[in-house]
Formats: structure tokens, C-alpha cells, sequence
DNA sequence: AACGCATAAGTAAGAC
DNA sequence: GTCTTACTTATGCGTT
């Protein structure tokens, strides 16, 4: 019965793209709430993009940490880089 | 007392950046979520960037998105676009 | 000599680098010539946008933009999107 | 004259978006380009990602140069951050 | 009100 | 061949 074939696919399509749609409104959720923290930061008397860039240099550190590639070591020192 | 001043205002700015970086952990993890949705949906044979597309015309308001048509309309028409 | 060896490599790295900055560096003064076009257009009373949108469109080859079309066309009845 | 008007108009968008283009081939050219170093890089025994980390790690220390700001450092310190 | 920036999305290339 | 990762582009947000 392809009736019955369309109306379950279309039914499975339809049940994706709402469970989609719940997480991107909990992500916008929490975007609005990161906001408002930087406002009350604001606020308080703390610049805002500065936060921002605090945020982002401890980010990069971590990531920063596990790259202690020898390879890239190598050619840092090839090309004489520190 | 200048010290405590000091001491209190760093306190303060810590827990503000502690505060972003939890609610961006949060977000990262609603992301990453987002991300297995598509994966399963593609899976079953759907076709992930469309339906990226539905996702994203459902969030346009309907006014907005007839306005957008008919701008793209008429450019089309002016450089003899079909 | 192993010496010899290793600062010819060395060299030969380094060259490869630096035409690749070399490189990169031509690339992004285009991307700023585009990015002024795109605010001439705007000052001459043109949305940048749909610009956008029109040269995306002709780079996509026809048959591609009329499957594309059809598959978005059949999400939308299967959801019952107008 | 209505049709005066449009008729340059249409010209003036037409002139635009074949500017754009224009130059945008010009990027691709140079992407290119680019993608061939990397090629002629491999082709002599070198690691193309490890290259590509390097370029990156330059171009990060340059804009890191500038960024010696004070109210910065201030709160790095505040937050006991090195 | 516009400008530039910063994040987010989409796409394409490379690795396994 | 799939899967992840990086790059490019696009949109929205804060700032001036």
C-alpha cells in the first residue's frame, strides 16, 4: 500500500525536523542566557568584550594543550621559529 | 580598605566567566545533539541539507519570506535571469 | 653531511611557507575588493543579500537547482507545508 | 521616462554582480594555487596539516602582537589567570 | 542607523 | 565510502 508507505515517511520526517526544532529553541535558550550574563556584567562595571576575549584565550589554551605535536615541533625549529 | 575591593570585584568577574563557560558547555552539548538528529535522520534516508532548508524557511516569518521572494524576483527579471 | 641536509630541507620548507602566505595574503585582498563591491551596491540602493543570493544561483549548474527544487518541494507536502 | 530608468538600473545591478563574479574567480584561482603548494609540499616528503598548522600559528602570533591591551591583562590577573 | 565583529551554518576536502 | 574537520560564507548583534 504506498498510501500507508508516504504517510509513515512523511510522518518520520516530520517527527526529525521538530525534534530539531526543541533543541535549536533550547540552544537559542541559552544563548539569550549567556547574553544576559554579559549584560549584568555590564552592569556590574565589567567591559563586555574583554569578558569575551578571556573566554575565548582559555578556550584556545585548552585546546592548545593536548597539541604538543613533536612533528610540528620539528618543523618550528626547521624554519626557525623559537 | 583597597585590598578587600580588589579581591571582591576579581571574585566577581571570575564568577561571571564561569558562569558563560558553563552555559556555553551547555550549548555545545544542545549542538552536538542537533548534530546526531541530522546523522539519524540521514540514516534513514533522508537528505540532511534539505531538510536544513525546511528547518530554516519554518523560522521565517511568512511575510518576510514572500517580501524575499519577490526582491529575488525582480533582480532575477532585471539581469534577464529566465 | 647531515648538516647540509638538514638546512637545505629547512630551506625548502620555509619556501613553501611563504608562498603560501604569499598567496593567502592576494587572496584576502580580493576578498576585501569583494566585500567593496558588495558595499558599493549597497550605497547605489542594492540589498546585498539577494546580490548574494543571485550569484550563488548562477553558480550552481541548472540540473542541480531543479532536483534541489523537487526534493524541497516534496519535503514540504510531506509535512504539509503549504 | 519609466523605462529609461529601470533599464539602468537593471544595467548598473547587472555591472555588480559580473564584477563580483569576476573577482571571485580570481579567489578560486588563487585557492587554487594555494592547494598546489600544499601538493608540491607533500610531493617532497613534507606533512601537508603540519604546514597548514604552521601557517596558522604565524598568522595567530601576528594578530596576538597587537593585542597587548591592558585592561586585558588586568583581568587576567583578576582572575588569577597567569 | 550603519558599520564591523562574532558567532553560526553550510560546504568541501582530507583522513581512516 | 563514510566521517570528521576546516574553511568559507551568511546572518545577527553590539557598538559608534
Amino acid at each position: 500500500m504506498e498510501q500507508h508507505h508516504d504517510t509513515a515517511t512523511a510522518a518520520r520526517l516530520k517527527s526529525y525536523i521538530e525534534r530539531i526544532e526543541r533543541l535549536e529553541e533550547e540552544k537559542a535558550g541559552l544563548a539569550a542566557d549567556i547574553k544576559d550574563v554579559y549584560a549584568e556584567a555590564k552592569g556590574a562595571g565589567f567591559d563586555g568584550p574583554t569578558i569575551r576575549k578571556i573566554v575565548s584565550l582559555r578556550k584556545k589554551d585548552d585546546a592548545k594543550r593536548v597539541e604538543e605535536d613533536a612533528l610540528l615541533k620539528a618543523y618550528k625549529e626547521a624554519i626557525g621559529m623559537v
